[in-house]
DNA sequence: ACTAAGTCCTGCTAGC
DNA sequence: TGCTAGCAGGACTTAG
């Protein structure tokens, strides 16, 4: 699934050919693909064609291509199934293409910059550029409300635990909230409570700041690592711009590891195993011995 | 029938 | 009793 190291990948792979690049007529294969934006399909295509892209910009797992005259963007969110190819003109489509965009390059080369989206959880929008008051980033105004994530110059661990310890929930379910710390989800969230050893289910206000700096530490490790080998692939559903897998999925030690031996245990003379537990309709996958689960907590249960 | 999961939206509850 | 902020859970989606 695409998280932040997948999303810097694709950002990275466009920004060859969309940066400075004109884009022209845009095909709208499937208009759920665009019911985000504004007007709808017409409005984008509209807008698109003729119009010059700049550097494509990233926050969490919020991919823009900026606009030239800096006032609106081209959201890019690939959901989870979402791709997004740099073709030649004419390729032949790929099972699930949504949208396709020809551009002109600066170099003067023709391509096509294609969505491909097998669930449609992501889309395309075109957004107004708004100013984040506290980076001074240009964002797009439907990622405004989204937190800095780990690897952004201005991140800061301890406001981060600040934040956390005023929540009334639980470890993961607040790293998975992009409003606290953006670009984290199920696999990344997963290894780095695995790495810094704590329990998904942790309550948020008994977390001391050595341990909230370091799963934000181990966030931030794991993505490092993740991103130098073009991010996690399990399957077709991400690849890179040119339909490249990424190499990472060897390197999980939880997330999706159900039944195997944890290799921390193993190195250690122990004998644990990763479980998977039931997490939000989804799953979290951890090791008990290294992770044991936290004791009743002190919230209030009320009956 | 059930699995995968990012984000948006709705509705509930605690607390004032 | 009513308001609000914050939190939890469902809906959306398709292939295997």
């Amino acid at each position: 699934m695409p998280e932040l190291p997948e999303a810097e990948v694709v950002r990275r792979g466009m920004a060859r050919w969309a940066a400075g690049a004109t884009a022209g007529e845009l095909a709208v294969l499937d208009p759920r693909s665009v019911r985000r934006s504004p007007g709808g399909a017409g409005a984008l295509r509209e807008r698109l064609a003729g119009a010059e892209l700049a550097e494509p910009a990233r926050r969490g797992k919020f991919l823009w291509l900026p606009l030239a005259g800096g006032e609106d963007a081209v959201v890019v969110h690939l959901g989870m199934s979402g791709q997004v190819r740099v073709d030649d003109p004419g390729a032949p489509d790929q099972r699930h293409l949504r949208l396709r965009l020809p551009v002109r390059s600066a170099d003067g080369s023709a391509h096509e910059l294609r969505f491909v989206d097998q669930r449609i959880f992501g889309g395309w929008w075109l957004d107004p550029v708004v100013q984040d008051p506290a980076s001074g980033d240009a964002v797009p105004a439907s990622a405004a409300h989204i937190a800095l994530d780990p690897l952004h110059p201005l991140f800061d661990a301890d406001e981060v635990h600040r934040r956390l310890v005023r929540r009334r929930s639980t470890l993961k379910r607040a790293l998975l909230d992009q409003t606290l710390v953006s670009g984290i989800g199920n696999i990344y969230a997963d290894e780095a409570l695995w790495a810094a050893r704590l329990h998904p289910e942790r309550p948020t206000e008994r977390m001391t700041r050595p341990q909230t700096r370091a799963v934000l530490a181990a966030v931030q490790d794991v993505m490092r690592r993740a991103l130098a080998v073009g991010g996690t692939s399990f399957d077709a559903l991400y690849v890179n711009v040119d339909g490249r897998s990424g190499y990472f999925a060897r390197s999980l030690e939880a997330y999706g590891r159900t039944g195997q031996a944890c290799r921390r245990c193993a190195a250690e003379g122990r004998e644990g195993v990763i479980v998977r537990e039931p997490f939000m309709n989804r799953a979290s996958h951890l090791c008990p011995r290294c992770q044991p689960r936290p004791r009743r907590s002190t919230r209030t249960v009320t009956g």
